[in-house]
DNA sequence: GCGACAG
DNA sequence: ATCTTGTCGC
């Protein structure tokens, strides 16, 4: 699949402010989600130096949470980090990886924001719109927002408001432990998309898709300092 | 002007 | 994100 959008190389940042400014009105931030079969994580990790950047998708089956595959990319990084950009620094790692995966997911979830984002297009609505999937976002901190504390028990969330708007919520995905913040990226509703993140938390704080991307991430970093391949994958 | 600021 | 040791708790 190819995506309709490319991200430039040596983009400003008024170039990119201006770039989400316009894309965030292609967001759908209604549920457009069709039958979803598989959801798929998305992380990324980086070097010591900053200079190389591992992407990992971990693609899961949605009834049972079950692995269907995991796959690792390399790429060098070339934008960096500024808190509202980060799409631009893990995009380009993250498409590419996305391109080689079979069968594109019928729902994707990022670690970071979708439209609790100051221009309402964070990395989920970037990686949604380029792929026209459904996405989601989920941060393990704000970004923005007033964000009152969720009641202590699993699945207690509030919600996010910025400037008028009901951007999201923290989520309480265990009781007792921080919660997540939760946006939706494009093709679902702030509603539905707690409502999978919780679904796909049975365990852990973190949705189980991401944390496994996450896992694939640093481990494939580890890897690269120090070739350890206990379990070479095949082909 | 000052502080805050996903990963 | 990454650096960085031990420690408290289920």
């Amino acid at each position: 699949m190819i995506p309709k959008l490319d991200i430039p190389d040596g983009l400003s940042r008024d170039a990119a402010e201006s770039l989400q400014g316009a894309l965030a009105a292609q967001v759908v931030v209604e549920d457009r989600l069709g039958r979803i079969e598989t959801v798929a994580g998305l992380d990324v990790a980086y070097d010591r130096q900053g200079k190389r950047a591992t992407a990992a998708i971990a693609v899961l089956r949605a009834d049972d949470l079950s692995v269907v595959e995991t796959r690792t990319l390399d790429t060098a990084i070339r934008f960096p980090y500024i808190p509202g950009l980060l799409s631009f620094r893990e995009l380009p790692a993250i498409c590419a990886l996305l391109q080689q995966v079979t069968v594109i997911p019928d729902l994707l979830i990022c670690d970071g924001q979708g439209i609790a984002h100051p221009r309402r297009f964070g990395l989920a609505c970037h990686l949604g719109v380029m792929f026209d999937v459904p996405a989601i976002g989920c941060a393990k901190t704000p970004l923005l927002g007033a964000v009152c504390e969720p009641g202590l028990a699993r699945g207690d969330s509030t919600t996010l408001l910025d400037r008028g708007d009901i951007v999201g919520c923290a989520l309480r995905t265990r009781s007792g432990v921080k919660p997540v913040y939760v946006s939706p990226g494009h093709r679902i509703s702030v509603a539905s998309a707690c409502e999978w993140v919780l679904k796909l938390s049975p365990r852990f704080r973190l949705p189980e898709p991401l944390r496994l991307a996450d896992q694939a991430a640093r481990t494939a970093q580890a890897d690269r300092l120090i070739p350890h391949p206990k379990k070479p994958s095949p082909r």
